[in-house]
DNA sequence: CTGAAAGCGCTTACAG
DNA sequence: CTGAAAGCGCTTACAG
C-alpha cells in the first residue's frame, strides 16, 4: 500500500471558503466578510442569506488567511515563566490554566501554552513573541527579577501578569488576589478566637504572597497588642515538605504556640503532620490556618479552615484585562477579595 | 491623554519581511524562502547571504502568510476531553501537558491547550477542529466512549490518544504505558516478599488503567495458586478519597489482608491513611503498592513503593507519533515499559 | 448598503 | 541554482 500524501487536499474537499459563500448567497466576498466581522452596514436581507449560505456549507473562516490581513494573531499566549517543579501538585495552577482556556474559549480565542522555565527556553520563544505570534500573553510568574517582563516591554506586547510582580516599577497590568487583607482575615480570626502565641509559615520572601501575608499577619498581631516574635516566623516555599519542616522548627523553638498561620494550604497539609507526630491536637492544641483554599484543605484531617482565593475570577479578569489591552487601553491593576472558610482545623 | 492606536503598525515599526531579506541579501523572494525551507537547491553563497541578511534584520517568518500558502495550521492541539476535576491535583498531567509542549517546542510548533469536558464545549471547538486550525490532536481521554475520537476521524484529523482509548476499534494511535506489566511486577513483587491476602483497589473499569491493572493482579495471583476473592477488590476513581474510602471498606470485610495493590499513588495515598487510622503498621501489618511514582509517593509517609510511569517519555512519543502522522504515516500503538521502584510501604 | 480591487507575506511549480 | 509570477483566503478603504 504505497502511501500518496496528496501535498494539499483536492479542491473538492477543501473546505469552503468567502468566495463559495458569496456565490451562494448571492453576494460579494466584500458584503459577507462583513456580515463576519458582525454585520455592519449590511441590510438585513444580505445577512440573511449569508448566515444561511454559512450554515449550509459550513463554513468556517480560515484564520490564517485573516491573520495576513489583520495583523493580528487571533490567539493569545500562556506563558509559564516559572521552574516546572513549582507547578507539580499545585492545583491552583491547573484551575487558572483551564480558566483562562474556557474564558478565552469564549471569545473564540486559541490560548497557545508556552514554557519558559529556563534561560535556553526563554531565549527560543523570544523571536515566537517579538514577531507578535499572538496578540498578548498571560504571564505566570511569581518571583521577582523575571527577565520576560522586559522583554514583553520591548516587543510592544500587551500582558497581564498573574499577582503583582516584585521589583517592577512600570506601566504594567496584574491581577491579583488582596494577599494582605486575607492573611489580616485570617490571623484577626486566630486572634478572636483567643490565640495569642500564633506563629506563621510564610511564602519565599521574593514572591507577593511571601511578602503581603507576612504583612498581614505582622499587622494584625500589632494590632492587638501581641509582641512580634521572630521565633514564631519561617520561611517556607509553598510545599508540602517544607510545611512539615517549618512547622518541626516552629515546635522546637516555640513548643507552647497556639496556633499557626501557613501561607499555603499544601504547606498547611505538611504542618499538619508534623503536629500529629508531636501529640499534639488540631485545633485543640493548635489552631491551622491555611492559604488558597485548594482541593487539599477538604481532603486533609481535620479540614482546613482557610483564605479561599477565586482562581476563576482571577481567571477571568486576566483575559478580560489581556483583551481589552489588545483592543487599546492602557495598564490596570485588579485587585481581588478573598474569603474566609471555616471548617475544622482553626 | 487621548488614545489613538493605531489599526495597524506604521510600517517602519513593522517586522521584516521576505522582501526585506531578499532585499538585503541581494536575491530573490523565492531563494529566501528555499533557504527557509532547509536550503534544498540553493548555493552556498546564496545561503550564507540570506542567513546573514535574516540574522542582520531579526527576521522572522510570518506564520499567517506561511500558513495560508502551504495549507497547515502549524500548531498542535492539547484536547483535554476529561471533567476538569479529575485533573485537578493529578501532576501526571502537568508532566504531561508540560512534556508535550517541550517536545513540541523542539519542532517550533505551538500547542494550543483546548478544553472539552462538557458538551457544550465540544460543540464550540467542532468546528475549530473541523476547519483544520491545527493539523493534528493529542487527545487526553480516559474514558470509555468518548465522542471526540468519531469527529476527529470525520475531521480527517490526524490524533494521537493518550492512553488505549476502550472500545475503539478503528486505524488509530496512542501510546501507552504498559499497564498490564507494570501491575505483574508489582504484585509478584509483594507474593515474592510473602504476602498471601493480596487485596487491590483498581481505578475506574472504564478506564484502560482500571481494567489492565486488575487483569494483571488475577493473573499472577492464579499463577501462584492463590485463589482470586471479590472481597478483595475494591473499585476506586483515582482520587485520594476513594482510596480512602476503599481501604476502609477493605478492612472491614477481609481484617487479616496483608497487602493492597493500589492502582493509584493519590490512592494509595488514602489507603495509607485509613490503615493507619485502625494502628496497623505500613509495610508490618499491611504492605502498599502504587502506581505512577508520581511526586505524592515521597511525599507521605511510609514512602510508597510503586510503578513508575514515564511520563516524559510518553509525551515525547505521543508528539513523534502526532507529527508522523501529520507527514502522511499511518497510525500506531507504542506501548512503554514500566518500571519497580522500591522504598518504604512494600 | 454594496461591489470591485488591492494587498497582507509567504510558497511553489514553472521556465530558464 | 535562480527569478518572475501566480495564488493561498481573507479584510478594507474606495467609489458609488
Amino acid at each position: 500500500m504505497t502511501d500518496t500524501t496528496p501535498r494539499r487536499r483536492a479542491r473538492s474537499q477543501r473546505p469552503p471558503t468567502i468566495i463559495d459563500v458569496a456565490e451562494q448567497a448571492g453576494v460579494s466576498r466584500g458584503t459577507v466578510s462583513r456580515v463576519l466581522q458582525g454585520g455592519r452596514n449590511v441590510s438585513p436581507a444580505a445577512r440573511d442569506a449569508v448566515n444561511a449560505a454559512i450554515r449550509k456549507l459550513g463554513y468556517v473562516v480560515n484564520r490564517a488567511a485573516r491573520s495576513l490581513v489583520t495583523q493580528r494573531a487571533g490567539s493569545v499566549a500562556f506563558l509559564l515563566s516559572e521552574t516546572q517543579d513549582r507547578l507539580f501538585g499545585d492545583p491552583n495552577f491547573t484551575t487558572l490554566l483551564t480558566g483562562c482556556t474556557t474564558a478565552l474559549g469564549e471569545h473564540d480565542i486559541p490560548l497557545i501554552l508556552i514554557t519558559a522555565g529556563t534561560e535556553a527556553e526563554r531565549r527560543r520563544i523570544a523571536p515566537f513573541l517579538s514577531a507578535h505570534h499572538v496578540d498578548g500573553v498571560l504571564l505566570i510568574s511569581s518571583h521577582r527579577g523575571n527577565p520576560m517582563i522586559d522583554h514583553l516591554h520591548r516587543a510592544n506586547l500587551p500582558f497581564v501578569c498573574c499577582g503583582k510582580p516584585l521589583g517592577e516599577h512600570g506601566r504594567l497590568s496584574y491581577v491579583a488576589s488582596d494577599d494582605h487583607e486575607g492573611a489580616r482575615t485570617m490571623v484577626r480570626h486566630l486572634v478572636e478566637s483567643g490565640r495569642r502565641r500564633i506563629a506563621t509559615i510564610t511564602g519565599p520572601q521574593d514572591t507577593p504572597g511571601g511578602v503581603e501575608r507576612l504583612r498581614g499577619y505582622r499587622e494584625v498581631l500589632n494590632e492587638h497588642g501581641i509582641d512580634y516574635d521572630r521565633r514564631l516566623v519561617a520561611t517556607g516555599d509553598y510545599s508540602r515538605a517544607s510545611g512539615e519542616s517549618c512547622m518541626q522548627q516552629l515546635l522546637t523553638a516555640v513548643p507552647d504556640l497556639d496556633a499557626v498561620f501557613v501561607a499555603s494550604d499544601l504547606m498547611a497539609d505538611g504542618a499538619l503532620s508534623a503536629i500529629e507526630r508531636t501529640g499534639r491536637r488540631v485545633p485543640d492544641d493548635i489552631a491551622v490556618g491555611g492559604f488558597d483554599d485548594s482541593p487539599v484543605a477538604t481532603a486533609v484531617q481535620p479540614q482546613l479552615t482557610t483564605i479561599r482565593q477565586h482562581w476563576t475570577r482571577i481567571s477571568e479578569m486576566m483575559v478580560r484585562q489581556l483583551l481589552a489591552q489588545i483592543a487599546g487601553e492602557g495598564p490596570a491593576t485588579v485587585i481581588l477579595p478573598t474569603e474566609l472558610v471555616i471548617r475544622e482545623s482553626a
